[in-house]
DNA sequence: AAACCATATGAAAACGCTTTCATTATGGAT
DNA sequence: ATCCATAATGAAAGCGTTTTCATATGGTTT
């Protein structure tokens, strides 16, 4: 007796099954018009009863679609941050069906990689994290290849492109009001990179909200550490090597703030007593350093997910704001790196 | 007059330009034999000419292989250990041609789920980090579905799939031994995850060295933390909060040495002074804690670099060991939280 | 009653490769 | 000269979908 060959189980089996010609199970299974609701309701059944999966591959050759959500980056940004962003978007590509593929572009990458891997995958999306999102060469062939693509946190707008966002000022401005409610006034800052956007408006934000108060802050307190932790030590030190200090600092991001702690701490100044420091996206070390340190949460996976949600949004031929950033909510986290200021 | 269609350049249109048939260049593409030597560099010239970019899905569909290498993963590791991971595959699988999908299984993932994920993308490989690597549902579905599989740091072996790990023993040795060349002698050490083959391993080899050094450890001085900054603290506390404290704490990875050094901080021992502190893995962390770590550094990046080239070469066809792991170095990192014992 | 339209359906033609199979050189060994 | 194995090549048959095209059906509108 033969044995029943245990064979792939293919889409003309599910259309003999459930009686209908196999463009009928296309059609349903694409979600697509004119299919009696009944015959529709057979091809779901003898579907889900034959446990059938679709032949990935040769729907995206017949089709135009692809199946695969790409996540690009240039130089990475930290680890935590980047797993972070994936866990959002493979999150969000699950539940559409979509997997994620990610690749990484250095700085040597020429055009023509670039497009041959774009030709080659022909992407249902992309999504870009910064300082990606900003690669002008990067940007140029994902338009040029038609892909659609979402931008994380980028500098401005690209036509076209929906992008992600937090409201770096908003957030800003609250940490900066943290530090003046608690009594300080003499405070520093740093920048990050100023190519990019966020750490533009973040230090704007800061300015304004100082001037507001009617506190002035003097320029040498103001330095940029391009978002770096080794940038951070630098900046920390020409701010409290100085003989006029601050009695707080805030950095446009974590891993600046813990240059402020270790560079206070070489100089034997006591944080928070002598000296309050706040970061900017809580990355998992924040909460570890010593002092733990208060900081704004930026919503990593979540930007992602949505990220890759206004992606899938798009490919169902939805219309979707390129215009105007999506904006997302900050969470400001108090930790003990703060302290009320000290006696003047 | 009519403009020349832009369409995308298939294989035909190599076959045409090189003079051969469609065969003739799919076996040049494919690095078969019986091809001429001149028609080989014919086809490869006309390829080179044209730009022509083999359609990924076509390829799939019509052979079996899919030129796509799976990370796959349950409870996340760290995201830096995890991004480090990615990088390494990605860099291998661009060399190959391939291309790397990612994709995420929580503890709630039903058998289904995955064996959907796999007859759906036909993966041409899986990598799996640790704690995946052991995940007894994944490892049989891959093996089910016939996935060429490579583990890192797996606990144990598993038949037919190669792994990559370090040698942990050697690694926790020459720690241990570190800290004895230090003048320690009373030194307490904190475990991982018992589930993990590494975290026995390391414990032994710290039994092992002690013993071979003639220093005994009362067994309250050996803890253990799962790998976790919480398990740390706990783990620290009930080491640090007896009436004889050792001189020294061998932590099994860095997450927990950090969480010695809190507790340390909190009980207002000195570190390196009074207490030296050392870790595993050198996460980035490690550098900027205060004092900075002393660990031993895990090639992560190179290890994800070796398992996709494993399965590459799996794939044509070579012979791959998958009875012994193949063993990277570590590298020791001397920093600042080590010192000589303090006078007894 | 003819003409039209929206709905519903399936047969068959792509999609761009790999692989099978049949056929034709090629170069010794008989 | 004859035969055989091996090297080299291409025509054509898949691979499992989506999409196009042709056709059928049942109202509505002229």
């Amino acid at each position: 007796m033969a044995s029943k060959k245990v064979s792939k189980i293919t889409i003309s089996d599910v259309a003999r099954v459930a009686g209908v010609s196999v463009t009928t199970v296309s059609r349903v299974l694409n979600g697509e018009r004119y299919v009696r609701e009944d015959k529709k309701q057979a091809v779901l059944d003898a579907s889900a009863k034959l446990d059938y999966q679709p032949n990935v591959y040769a729907r995206s050759l017949a089709g135009d679609r692809s199946y695969l959500l790409g996540l690009l980056f240039d130089e990475a940004p930290g680890g935590e941050y980047l797993s972070g962003m994936q866990r959002g978007a493979m999150r969000r590509c699950k539940e559409a069906g979509l997997h994620l593929v990610v690749e990484h572009f250095d700085r040597t990458t020429v055009l023509d990689e670039i497009e041959s891997f774009l030709s080659k995958l022909k992407l249902s999306g992309a999504i870009l994290t910064p300082p990606a999102c900003d690669n002008k060469v990067l940007l140029a062939a994902l338009e040029r290849k038609k892909v659609p693509t979402a931008r994380i946190s980028p500098s401005g707008s690209y036509p076209g492109m929906p992008s992600v966002k937090i409201n770096d000022f908003e957030a800003a401005q609250q940490m900066t009001e943290h530090l003046i409610s608690l009594g300080h006034k003499k405070i520093g800052f740093i920048a990050g990179d100023p190519e990019h956007a966020d750490s533009r408006e973040r230090l704007k934000a800061f300015r304004d909200t100082m001037a507001a108060a009617k506190l002035t802050v003097p320029e040498e307190w103001i330095q940029t550490g391009g978002y770096l932790f080794e940038g951070g030590l630098d900046a920390a030190m020409a701010i409290l090597g100085q003989r006029q200090r601050p009695t707080a600092i805030f950095a446009s991001n974590d891993d600046m703030a813990a240059a402020v702690i270790v560079i206070a701490d070489r100089l034997k100044i006591n944080v928070p007593e002598d000296l309050s420091v706040v970061g900017f996206d809580d990355i998992p070390m924040a909460s570890v350093l010593s002092p733990a340190l208060t900081t704004m949460r930026q919503p990593v996976e979540e930007m992602a997910k949505v990220a890759a949600g206004l992606l899938i949004d798009m490919q169902k031929g939805k219309k979707i704001a390129t215009d105007e950033p999506v904006v997302l909510n900050v969470e400001f986290i108090l930790r003990s790196s703060t302290a009320a200021a000290p006696e003047s």
